[in-house]
Order: C-alpha cells, then sequence, then structure tokens
DNA sequence: CGTCAGATGATC
DNA sequence: ATCATCTGACGC
C-alpha cells in the first residue's frame, strides 16, 4: 500500500479527517486501519488545546501537516494525533479507534496479555497498541522510520456525531459533528452517540 | 446492561 | 485543579 504523501495532510481538518477513515498507521511491526477520528481547530473551537494560544505543548499542533503531536491524557493514555493545514494554523486529527492489521502478538503483549478480537475502540488503546509516546510529536508521517500512514480501503459509509470527552468546551462547540467512524467497524467508542 | 471510583502525571 | 481515558467492581 502507499505511503500518504505531504500533501494528503495539506488540506483542512475537516476534509481530512473523514479521508482517514480506512487508511492505515503503522509503527514498526504493527499496523492498523482506522475506524474513527475527531477534527480539532482553532480558532472557532475551545475544544481544542490550542485554545489558549501556542504553548509549549501545543506549538505542534501549529505545525506543519503531516506531523505527529502526541500528548499524554490523565497521566496514563498516549494520544495520537495527526496535524493537518498550512503551518501555523492550529489543526489535528485525533485517531480514536483502529482494527489490527498487522502485528497482533505484539499488540497483545502491549495489552498486557489480552488477546482477543482486533478491535481497538478508544484513542489511548490506539496509543498503547502502536507503542508510541509523547517523543513522537514533530515526526513527520511521510517519511521512513517512524510512524507512517499509508493508503487502505476507504469505509463504505461513514456515521457521524458529537466529539466525546469535551464537557470543558462552549456548548456550540461541543454539538458540532466532528467525529467521524465506519459505519461497518465493529472497532467504534461511544457508538450510541452516532448516527 | 448501567454507573462509579481510582489510576497517574504533564500542564498552565 | 484539570484533563480529547481505561479498567474493574458492583448493581440491575
Amino acid at each position: 500500500m502507499s505511503r500518504l504523501g505531504r500533501a494528503f495532510f495539506a488540506r483542512d481538518v475537516l476534509d481530512v479527517a473523514p479521508a482517514l477513515v480506512g487508511m492505515q498507521v503503522g509503527h514498526g511491526a504493527v499496523r492498523l486501519r482506522i475506524t474513527e477520528v475527531e477534527a480539532y481547530r482553532w480558532p472557532g473551537d475551545t475544544a481544542c488545546h490550542a485554545r489558549h494560544g501556542r504553548t509549549p505543548r501545543t506549538e505542534a499542533l501549529f505545525g506543519p501537516p503531516g506531523t505527529a503531536y502526541v500528548y499524554l491524557c490523565y497521566g496514563l493514555h498516549q494520544m495520537l494525533n495527526i496535524v493537518t493545514g498550512e503551518e501555523g494554523s492550529a489543526q489535528a486529527v485525533l485517531v480514536r479507534s483502529a482494527e489490527i492489521v498487522d502485528g497482533h502478538a505484539l499488540v497483545a503483549e502491549r495489552r498486557g496479555g489480552r488477546t482477543g478480537p482486533d478491535a481497538l475502540a478508544g484513542p489511548g488503546k490506539v496509543g498503547q497498541a502502536l507503542g508510541i509516546d509523547t517523543r513522537a510529536t514533530g515526526q513527520p508521517f511521510y517519511e521512513p522510520g517512524g510512524i507512517e500512514l499509508f493508503a487502505g480501503t476507504p469505509a463504505d459509509a461513514l456515521v457521524r456525531g458529537p466529539r466525546v470527552g469535551i464537557d470543558y468546551a462552549e456548548a456550540a462547540h461541543r454539538a458540532l459533528p466532528w467525529r467521524w467512524a465506519d459505519a461497518g467497524s465493529r472497532a467504534v467508542s461511544h457508538r450510541k452517540k452516532l448516527e
């Protein structure tokens, strides 16, 4: 499968996010098919980490398209974001869920020996399966060696709805339907809130 | 099926 | 103090 080039990511996050469903993300021996994503963008979205402007942590969100923004959530979970749009704009796609394509054994080991379905529903599980951490922040996806993104099998149909876990944001932004998922996949979190 | 508390650490 | 979460415990 072919690697996604920089141009794929150099569009608005609302175009890139749904296009990423069905694409594949790889790191080392692990390859996953993306099944659920969310878009974040500042200005105009108080759910976005960049809502208070540039800080050491959010600097990566303003970086060039096709690079990683990985942050630690609740002190436990490594959350993978894909930076989009032109450099200087704060946009990223959060990879929320995926199916295991390759590296089943390694993923099971990282998950503490849990063996079972190929569905990884939830962003913490995606980061854990890939074995990534915040040190990947700033790395490009379109070059070999790090986290890589490949063209995959687009979903037959997408479902969309509001994003998850952003109670701190203004009501209007909480309601934005900026979450997309593969309608036919079992690897989707909070499925009830989607249509 | 549901709700709930605890884990755990960077950030501003 | 807050937080783009997960898991296991417990109740129905």
